[in-house]
DNA sequence: GTCTATAGAACGATAGAC
DNA sequence: GTCTATCGTTCTATAGAC
């Protein structure tokens, strides 16, 4: 049988896994409605709990939205990064047999489908760029760094190493790794409204596939600099 | 019967510089604020009329806030349009002596700068981005097709006629304007949060820089398709 | 016994609509 | 100008832990 209750009994100080739910239901709620449209009612009672306890935990309803960003922010960039690693980590070992186009075009699909598909995640990352104007700068540079910024670098980490093995013809992994995600990235979320509006996976399809031919175009292995 | 009457006496009902100011007004609030926080009062107060006016020429809210973001979508693919046939018409009649980084840069800095630069029309692009789950469908596709879109077609022509007269190697004038886009606009736009946040002139210049150069990689005149 | 988190009502402000 | 609804926030009383 499983044990409830592992650690402090109910109605102790501090419950994480109160924290938790709220942090969770209220990515939820951010998320579909939006900061403003999203009341502190709704996500009290999504996590099952009361208002005071979300104020006791947050302080209040902008500073849980900006440290709830902020959390999914890095969770969704250690998600990309998997994908990342599970298909563009893999050209390396399978060299002589290589199909960058297919491996890139299956990293780009695979990232775009997590980011666009109405995952908690991204609703999140879409709410605080509505947002942006009245978010302090600050804080939008932190969740710039945890974000989108962090997956560029981790992309470009990539890149840099693909180029080191002679598998693409890469000078500015940076530059390289900006680009990839303009091509077969940028024209979907920009489609999709940030993921707001579904997209077919026909289209999405067609976006990766132009893109990661461009992409090559650029940087393929036989592309002089 | 009552067939239009071409203008009215002052004073009389249904003034059209009244809904103009109305509009206008709305434009900058509903761009400074957002949806959902700019309040009709605001707004009223802001064109100078009373709350009951703006109900009895828009209706309501939603019904004001597309209504003004249709129009100020129109006039930006105005803007843009014109910006393209300076910078890009003027090609043609420069055969022998054409510097297309030069002209595909100028018109690139000239549109980010437009719409990237605190100015009511994209503001309120931005606010509809914003909002775009909370937007019918069939309103959002009207906004595409007067906005983005149209500015996509735009180009197209542009560059399909310049590799008619061989200054590029471009056979998809769509993807080509597509991937111009993204190449010398998304990114910027991305910084910058579609303008909320202010982007320094040198990365913006470093931004259309660097895309221009890709754009011209893959579709300038000496490359094969 | 004291401290603290919780639940739920209550308050003041503000917005949309007529 | 008015009315009504709703939101963010706070206050009060209760109940369990050291």
């Amino acid at each position: 049988m499983t044990q409830e209750r592992v650690q402090p009994p109910a109605g102790s100080r501090r419950l994480p896994e109160k924290r938790w739910a709220i942090a969770r239901a209220a990515s939820v709620v951010f998320g579909r409605e939006g900061y403003t449209r999203a009341s502190v009612d709704a996500i009290a009672a999504e996590a099952g709990v009361s208002k005071r306890t979300v104020y006791n935990h947050f302080g209040d309803k902008e500073k849980l939205f900006l440290s709830v960003a902020l959390e999914m922010a890095g969770e969704l960039t250690a998600a990309i990064a998997a994908l990342a690693d599970r298909h563009l980590g893999a050209a390396v070992d399978r060299r002589g047999a290589v199909d960058l186009e297919r491996d890139l075009g299956a990293f780009a699909t695979a990232r775009a489908r997590a980011m666009l598909s109405a995952g908690d995640r991204y609703a999140l990352a879409r709410a605080i760029r509505a947002e942006a104007a009245h978010v302090p700068p600050d804080v939008l540079r932190s969740w710039l760094d945890a974000g989108p910024f962090a997956s560029q670098r981790d992309i470009a980490a990539h890149l840099r190493r693909m180029a080191g093995q002679g598998l693409l013809a890469v000078d500015d992994a940076d530059l390289a790794a900006t680009h990839f995600t303009l091509l077969t990235f940028s024209g979907a979320a920009d489609r999709s409204f940030f993921g707001a509006v579904p997209i077919s996976d026909a289209e999405l399809a067609d976006i990766v596939s132009t893109g990661v031919h461009a992409f090559l175009r650029l940087y393929g292995p036989s592309v002089g600099s």
